[in-house]
Order: structure tokens, then C-alpha cells, then sequence
DNA sequence: CTACATGCAAAGAGTTTGCATCCGC
DNA sequence: GCGGATGCAAACTCTTTGCATGTAG
């Protein structure tokens, strides 16, 4: 349970472990991937009735400040929240079928290291999210046309 | 001018080049690499006053589906636009001083082409925009440390 | 003259905030 | 019991839409 580690961590730092941030942490844990805070407020409104959404966007940016959470800016201008992980990586979503594959950061990471030493610019954005077409979704756009 | 060029190609669809029109590709010439809305709506606002914030995002939307702007979704869950250009391209945001530098493609594409022979993932987005410091915040970074 | 466009204002979606109350530690 | 956390509702920002009017071709 990432709970616990999570719970611990937060009462070090003088916060409080509520069964809110609980529900949020499974709704993260559940949604393999990427969730949006109304997607996460579907889960925990269902485990805790009367739960208020501003609570789930109050402990998303906590947790986003406390660096439980990590966010992206997708698309369609949504914002996804995903627990933070050992390993830095990356999304793809398909567009068609919403699934999503994990990149990792090593795929990512030499064209960082064109960006910087070819302009001198560091690149910050440490979670990206590509949209395209899975392979199975490709294979089915071929087929029907 | 790409004014001229875009106003055949509209009339030629059966559309107007309005004056509004004309202000709008104005400003996305005039601010080099991306504007969001509003800041389209304060250069266009001083040319035309009068001029609505509705015409702007309803131009915007609607030169976006005629294929003469691109859009790209940044960090701060913000839209902006840009004349679609021939070279694909994207773009390099400093998040220190705002400045933004043009990415060509080619640096993008190996790694594009990686995702697709390992993962079988087809990336759509033709408009990337990465956050991160430029070479002089860098560097202003470091010695104010 | 006829559709396409515009301006205005109101409506929507998504997110934030103030304040009284609650409850974890 | 104290200070952080919550619920509720109102406020706010960004964007879209309906409708009457204007205007490019």
C-alpha cells in the first residue's frame, strides 16, 4: 500500500492523513495511468458520499506541493494527476481507444540532451503525454478505409 | 503579406476575409511563436475597438479548421495559437522570461520514430511545446545561487 | 440580396476561495 | 484542544452560444 508510506510522510511533516486524501490516493492507484479530478472525484464521491470536489482539488495541489502527485497538461486542456514514481517516464494516449502505454524517460531523455546542448535550453516538463493512435487502433483505421 | 494568400484561400471556400480577420492573423504575425486568445484580443482590441472577444475565439476555432493556425495546450493549462507554418515545428518556453525558441522537427522525429517501432505507437501531436529555462536564466540561475 | 460574420450578453464548464464547522493527532 | 482539513456555496476565469444586426461578395 502506497498509503502507508504516504501517511507517514504527511504526519512528519506536521499534516493530517483524512480518509479523503485516502480515497484520492486509490482513485490514483486504481486509474493505471492518468486521472483527471473529476474522474478521481467519480471514484471517491462513491466511497465517501457528501465528499466535496473542492476537496479533491485541494489535495491535488497539496499533494502536487508535498511531491506525492506529479501533473501534466494534456490536449483537450485537461490536467492529469498520477502518483509520482521511482522511475521518470512518460505517457501515450490513444485518442481513439483512451488507453494509455507507459514511455520511459530513456527514449525521452537524448532529446533533451539535443535541446540542450544544440540550444542551451533546459527542458523542466519532467512528465509528458503524447497523443496518437495505439497499435491496434492504427491497424483499425487501415482496415476501414 | 500571409494576409493575401489566406484571404483567397477563404473567399475561395466561400467565406469572408473580414476586417476582424485581418487583425487576428496581425497579431499571430506580430507575436513571433505563440499567443494565447487573450493576448490576440489586446493587439486586435487597439486596432478595432469594439471588437469582440467572441470573434476572436470564434475566428480562431474556425481558421484552426480551415488548417491556417495550429494550436498547442502549455503547462499552465493555457491554448495558444500560431500561423501554421510550412516546416514543421515546435517550440522551446523559458519559463523565467517568457521567451520562446523554435524547435525544428528533425530533432523531435528519432524519437517519434522510436515510439512507433517499440511501442507500435503512431504520436499525432504536430505541435510540442516544452517548458524548461533558456541558456541565460540558466546561467542567471547559477550565480544568483 | 443573401448568407456568412459580428457584437453583446448570458450561459457553461472548470477551478478557486471564504468561512463556519469538524476532526486527526 | 489546537490547528489543519472539510463542506458548502459563492466567486472567478476561460470559453461557448443564442439572437438580433451588420456587411462582404
Amino acid at each position: 500500500m502506497k498509503d502507508d508510506s504516504t501517511a507517514t510522510l504527511l504526519r512528519d511533516r506536521g499534516f493530517r492523513f483524512t480518509p479523503q486524501r485516502h480515497f484520492i490516493l486509490e482513485a490514483l492507484q486504481n486509474a493505471d495511468g492518468h486521472s483527471t479530478p473529476e474522474q478521481i472525484f467519480d471514484h471517491v464521491r462513491f466511497k465517501a458520499p457528501g465528499m466535496s470536489l473542492a476537496t479533491v482539488y485541494r489535495n491535488l495541489d497539496f499533494m502536487l506541493k508535498q511531491g506525492v502527485v506529479t501533473t501534466a497538461t494534456v490536449q483537450n486542456n485537461q490536467v492529469i494527476y498520477e502518483l509520482k514514481s521511482p522511475e521518470q517516464h512518460h505517457h501515450l494516449i490513444c485518442q481513439d481507444c483512451n488507453g494509455s502505454i507507459e514511455l520511459p524517460h530513456e527514449l525521452v531523455d537524448p532529446l533533451f540532451a539535443r535541446i540542450q546542448s544544440e540550444h542551451g535550453f533546459k527542458v523542466c516538463t519532467d512528465h509528458l503525454v503524447f497523443f496518437g493512435l495505439c497499435a491496434e487502433c492504427q491497424q483499425a483505421k487501415t482496415v476501414a478505409l
